[in-house]
DNA sequence: CAGAATCCTGCGCGATACTG
DNA sequence: CAGTATCGCGCAGGATTCTG
């Protein structure tokens, strides 16, 4: 009765549904996030870049910094020469990962 | 390890992943498919029209023509005055439902 | 090494009009 | 009612260059 209600009134826009796609929807956000998944641990900058081929450099610097704004990942910085920088899921990232994993699996189910 | 190999080798794009992403990305697929579901039948052109408002006709009849590819939905069309035609989840997009409704529900979390 | 800055491009999507 | 046809554009994303 609820979902019916929110579907009759027009109002999808207003689930949660809505609400996490505002949040990994982009060409890589989803892609990054699982990737950070897969290593089981922080991720660097260039690490990720050619994780994600063929992002380029502005796509990856604008995911991240949308996805660190959403608080699902977080940067470290290390003040040192070489630069060096790190990427990981936070804890609220770290709950997203779930989802992810569902899409994977029903796409390998599907593959074969 | 297996996972492991993937990312080092560089291979996300060959993933169960990527192979979902492939058939619900898009600014309106999953949003299609999950108004089917919520309305828990099929619904016909101009219902969804209205749902996914602001869709324009043209997206609308991309997507699920789209969708009707990948085998996810089904079209069923009534030959009559006035056409009215149907679109319904297949069995294949049912399976998908589960990890919509997972999406939908990590959202509702974060929302309170 | 990790970006910022700049300029450029495609195409996904929209708006509108038309049709069986 | 359920679509196509046409035209046009914003903007996500790409390529390249520069820097602390």
């Amino acid at each position: 009765m609820e979902d019916i209600n929110y579907i009759k009134e027009n109002r999808l826009e207003d689930t949660g549904f809505a609400y996490t796609l505002k949040l990994i929807s982009g060409k890589y956000k989803m892609q990054t996030l699982y990737a950070i998944s897969l290593n089981q641990g922080p991720l660097r900058y260039n690490e990720l870049k050619r994780l994600l081929t063929p992002i380029s450099f502005k796509s990856l610097a604008n995911t991240l910094r949308e996805l660190e704004a959403a608080k699902l990942i977080y940067r470290k910085e290390y003040p040192k020469i070489p630069p060096k920088v790190e990427y990981g899921l936070t804890k609220l990232g770290e709950s997203l990962i779930p989802v992810l994993d569902a899409i994977c699996t029903w796409g390998e189910k599907q593959m074969k």
